[in-house]
DNA sequence: ACAAAAGTGTTCCAGGTACACCCATGA
DNA sequence: TCATGGGTGTACCTGGAACACTTTTGT
């Protein structure tokens, strides 16, 4: 990595990505019943930021957008999606990349590509949690999970972008398989539930959404939980896909 | 529009605009019972594409899409949305573009802009027809409305984000509203379900449509119209905004 | 009077909600 | 055996689909 961050203090390197175009990516997981979304903080000052990436001159944009998942999370062939692209003109926040460039040794000048106006494309993931080794990047010590209400404050317009990207989900994202990648291999009716109700931010009435889950035949149920609490222990439930019938 | 045409030949008046970046719009509008999409004819050649734009350095995205409708149609405050992000690696058309340049004598070189790769933002625009005076712009002799089913070959990827653009509106578009837009001011119930028919690419049931619509409280009715036809002539009605109550 | 299309009323069914009840478990 | 929470059965409600029927109009 050492080696990478020489290529970005050398300017010739900027040119082998598209100028003013990046990604930022919205990586949602879920643990313990609270959404968690991946946050890095730049190396030696207290910004953070969204993971995102640049796209380069050959390259197609999902694929970069692919590249910054894999390269944050280690995952591939996961749920990821574009969901707007965000063009204010004034999105750009000069003061917090001269700051990042600074404590990185990068040598710029005020007309530098990274302090100029972006237009930024937004995608989001859904991960499953325990499966992430959370890695960060260049310019970028570390790279972990908020939970959903205790998110500092990001760069540019970041926040604003966690927030559509959430509301694609409301919408977007099919009920019947919300959870499949959030969730680990097994897990009981109440998680899945309270992760519907995170993700739909409602309240679901416990036996219509037990009967619609099983109904929709994605889940399969396997042997009960031990939980060692004074009451009924819960069965344990699995997705599985239309070549998974057993 | 002559001096603007100048200013394209002049290649320091390209610097006013972000690199790499373009905006095409879909302008979907309805007439005689069929979805029409507006399409400019470049200058001289034998290219179709959509009408499309670029960003002002300074200029938010959304504006922008909403200066290329107006500047298309003459119209303004219409239903316009953002509804994806184009950027394979491949979709540029260099060949077309350069005829485009050749048939305009504008100058270039191998390296100029316009023969690069384009990530282009879609944008639909839902417009009433008859209000509509599709004005050619630069570089592009016509601007005409064709048929869904027959619209030419177009350059790049510009069919793909027409489909694109029709699917997001069978998703999108509020179903209670949908006509408030395109159709001229009043409007018969078959002229409706047709539209709506033609949009969501499926049969709607004739009197269950009707309830629907009029539940909805969006539709206001107005006298008969007469239609010279051997059976009842139908009511006209009209969408009524929330202001519109009378 | 008849045909054709518009408008209205009625029935039926699916999916969702609400609620009652049973089951399993450890204190 | 009781409290707690998971799982299931049933009644009810609403919105849509299907269909019958009435109304209007020109031939």
């Amino acid at each position: 990595m050492g080696q990478e961050k020489e290529e970005y203090k050398n300017k010739a390197n900027w040119d082998k990505f598209l100028p003013g175009l990046a990604i930022d990516c919205v990586i949602v997981g879920y643990h313990e019943r609270e959404l968690k979304i991946l946050i890095m903080e730049y190396e030696n000052t207290d910004l953070y930021a969204l993971p995102g990436g640049f796209i380069e001159k050959d390259e197609d944009l999902d694929k970069a957008a692919s590249k910054v998942l894999k390269e944050r999370t280690g995952l591939k062939d996961i749920y990821l999606s574009q969901f707007h692209t965000f063009g204010r003109h004034d999105r750009s926040d000069t003061d917090a990349m001269k700051i990042v460039m600074e404590n990185n040794d990068i040598k710029y000048d005020e007309n530098h590509w990274l302090l100029r106006r972006f237009v930024s494309v937004g995608y989001v993931a859904l991960v499953d949690y325990k499966a992430v080794a959370p890695t960060p990047g260049i310019m970028s010590s570390k790279c972990t999970w908020f939970d959903l209400d205790s998110i500092p404050t990001l760069i540019q317009d970041h926040r604003e972008i966690i927030d559509e990207a959430l509301l694609y989900l409301r919408n977007h994202v099919d009920n019947k398989l919300l959870g499949a990648n959030l969730l680990v291999d097994t897990f009981t009716m109440k998680d899945l539930q309270k992760l519907h109700e995170t993700i739909l931010g409602e309240k679901l009435h416990r036996t219509g959404f037990h009967r619609k889950m099983m109904d929709s035949g994605h889940l399969k149920r396997l042997g009960k939980k031990k939980t060692g609490k004074a009451h009924r222990s819960p069965y344990l439930y699995r997705f599985v896909t239309e070549n998974d019938m057993d």
